[in-house]
RNA sequence: GCGCUCGUAGCUCAGCUGGAUAGAGCAUCGGAUUUCGAUUCCGAGGGUCGGAGGUUCGAAUCCUUCCGAGCGCGCCA
């Protein structure tokens, strides 16, 4: 069990009491040993009106407790009614036991909020974790399509790391394959090109994209005419690094231009290299366990293969490990499949001391899945865990027409295209409004819309009214509201926070209570999607209440003559503007003092 | 043919890993608004959670089976 920083946070804190007064209870009342308590949870109910918390626990364990779920209801109600947080107990329906807490608890929570700060909602304690996420191909830049994966295992690993998770981010160059060959033929082409040959039209097969003409420009600078004289062979392993080396700079550049660094990029080539070859290295691990044999496959059942050869080959027993059929390991020239490096690769990162490792794909690579995680089951002992996480296609859209994509003559949009017409903020906020594995429709237009359609925007504005709301302060009753956040933070700190006592303003103070306890969620099911919906969902709250000011004065943040309520607000916009703050952080997105 | 993912309001989507009367935004309709800085706010209508079975105190959620969409299906990565 995860334990949050300096204190438990509300719904831990009576979590923990409830599951005190069932641990009482069955005391006193001799049940059965070794009752399983973990199902007992304590969570906001759907509906407001039945109180600010409901726990199940009389349900949950009415069985074991060989009683009826009311009748325990009430005797845990019973329990509950004489603790100091709780001010009022009811059991209702089949046996949910819904808790009223004291206004106090939620002055409390503002107070924890502000305590702190910037580390609210932390969890300590995590374990080391592996997130692999692009790992696009290094033959050239980076498309939109790649956008998706790389927001979503950015922020997957930030929230991840919030959780207090040792978190590694981890790029896999694909740097071995026949199309890093291909690249090298093609930057080959584009070096001649460089040296003042007319080279024509890019033959069928190369790559056709201008992007290239810079790698040929850096060869024919470094290498004058030399590799004119020489066999492919020879020439090829110069030219690829070459190429690779300037397409793995350019990928960094665009994943910069999304805040996006990974800690370690992990090059495929290395695993093979001569005198450490890893990928024979694992297959002889796997052949000593039983895992691999010499056989026969079965022709694939779909699109028929043209030029299918029934023929002995190395598999891995995936089939014992979950899979559909067992997989081939090494192709009819003798080299490996992707398949093959990709399980010394986990199989690496496993003995690297990642016990749980996370990758993020593409949808079209879901098919892969089970093999992977056999794979990862044979060659870790069952020890290591493997989540993928597979980000659907992304529809680009410009006013509700599709934008033209065609993947030939490199004509296809660009990552830096898109960043660069509507900003790093509204791609990453957009991309994360949508769960990971549902399509997602970006709309060019639409994101850049600044209006309540526009989440990014919504979100964004909240922390910046809230600014706007201290500037306003400042000058009408407290001057001395310090601007520097950590100052003003212990400034608002002992304020009257009791103050604040409207259903409303109530309302807001739960919501914030609540950040804890779904960052939690969030980490633990890999969905930072659902911090963006927490995110805009506050910041509405907090739009709402601005808005009832106009109408009834004594709502308005600021007070004219009266300090004391004028500060608790303040501490209120503090929690809302920090724990804004907080979540946009993690998304990755950036928190405005003003909007323009 | 098989596997994976998805199917929730007219549209775009949430639904906290099994909880109470399934929720937002857009759109529609009806109100409010010379505001501490917007491009606002409040309310109403709108549902066989794709269909049918099952599991149990309780299912949008888990299981089975159909229907429909997307992706994939030795040696491509």
């Amino acid at each position: 069990m995860p334990q949050t920083s300096s204190s438990l946070h509300l719904f831990a804190d009576v979590l923990a009491r409830v599951h005190g007064v069932c641990r009482a209870l069955a005391a006193d009342s001799s049940w059965p040993e070794g009752i399983d308590f973990s199902r007992v949870v304590v969570e906001p109910p759907r509906d407001a009106s039945h109180g600010d918390m409901a726990t199940n626990a009389a349900m949950v364990l009415a069985k074991e407790a060989k009683a009826k779920p009311r009748d325990l209801a009430e005797q845990i109600a019973e329990r509950l009614r004489t603790d100091a947080l709780i001010a009022k107990v009811d059991v209702a329906g089949p046996g949910f036991i819904n808790l009223t807490l004291k206004p106090a608890a939620w002055a409390e929570a503002l107070r924890t909020v502000l305590r702190e700060g910037a580390e609210y909602g932390r969890i300590r304690g995590g374990a080391k974790v592996n997130v692999e996420y692009v790992s696009a191909n290094p033959t050239g830049p980076m498309h939109v399509g790649h956008c998706r994966g790389a927001v979503f295992g950015d922020a997957l690993a930030s929230l991840l790391q919030f959780a207090g998770h040792d978190v590694t981010r981890e790029y896999y160059i694909n740097d071995a394959g026949a199309q890093v060959d291909v690249l090298a033929r093609s930057a080959f082409l584009r070096y001649r090109e460089a040296l003042g040959e007319d080279i024509g039209a890019i033959p069928e097969g190369l790559y056709p994209g201008d992007y290239l003409k810079p790698v040929g420009q850096a060869l024919a600078t470094e290498h004058g005419e030399k590799l004119l004289a020489m066999s492919e062979a020879q020439w090829l392993p110069t030219v690829r690094a070459k190429a690779i080396a300037m397409m793995m700079d350019e990928i960094k550049d665009d994943l910069a231009a999304l805040n996006i660094r990974h800690d370690v990029f992990f090059s495929e080539r290395s695993l093979i290299e001569t005198g450490n070859n890893k990928v024979a290295e694992t297959i002889d691990f796997l052949k000593a366990k039983g895992d691999i044999y010499e056989g026969r496959l079965p022709p694939p059942k779909g699109a028929p293969v043209e030029d299918w050869e029934d023929r002995e080959q190395l598999l891995f027993r995936a089939t014992a490990y979950g899979d559909d059929v067992d997989r081939p390991l090494i192709k009819s020239d003798n080299s490996y499949t992707y398949f093959a490096s990709d399980i010394a690769y986990h199989k690496n990162k496993f003995d690297r001391g990642f016990v749980e490792m996370i990758d993020v794909w593409g949808a079209d690579h879901g098919g892969y899945i089970k093999r992977m995680q056999a794979a990862v089951k044979a060659t870790t002992s069952a020890k290591g865990s493997l989540d993928v996480k597979i980000v659907q296609l992304v529809k680009l859209l410009r006013n509700g027409e599709p934008v033209k994509m065609s993947k030939r003559s490199g004509d296809f949009v660009t990552l830096r295209e898109v960043v660069d017409e509507v900003g790093q903020d509204a791609v990453r906020f957009m991309m994360l409004y949508r769960k990971n594995d549902a399509v997602l429709d970006f709309d060019l237009a639409k994101v850049m819309e600044q209006s309540r359609d526009n989440p990014v925007f919504y979100v964004q504005y909240g922390h910046a009214r809230g600014h706007s709301i201290f500037r306003n302060a400042r000058a009408e009753v407290f001057p001395e509201l310090p601007e520097d956040a950590g100052a003003r933070i212990a400034w608002l700190a002992e304020s009257a926070v009791e103050r604040l006592s409207d259903p409303v303003e109530l309302d807001l103070l739960k919501r914030l209570a609540i950040y804890p306890r779904m960052l939690e969620a969030a980490a633990a099911a890999h969905e930072p999607h659902r911090i963006a919906f927490y995110l805009y969902d506050l910041a509405s709250e907090f739009h709402a209440l601005w808005t009832k000011g106009r109408d009834l004065p004594y709502l308005r943040f600021i007070i004219n003559n009266d300090a004391d309520l004028t500060k608790a607000r303040m501490a209120m916009v503090q929690g809302v503007v920090s724990v804004l703050a907080s979540g946009l952080a993690i998304l990755g997105v950036h928190a405005p003092d003003e909007m323009r």
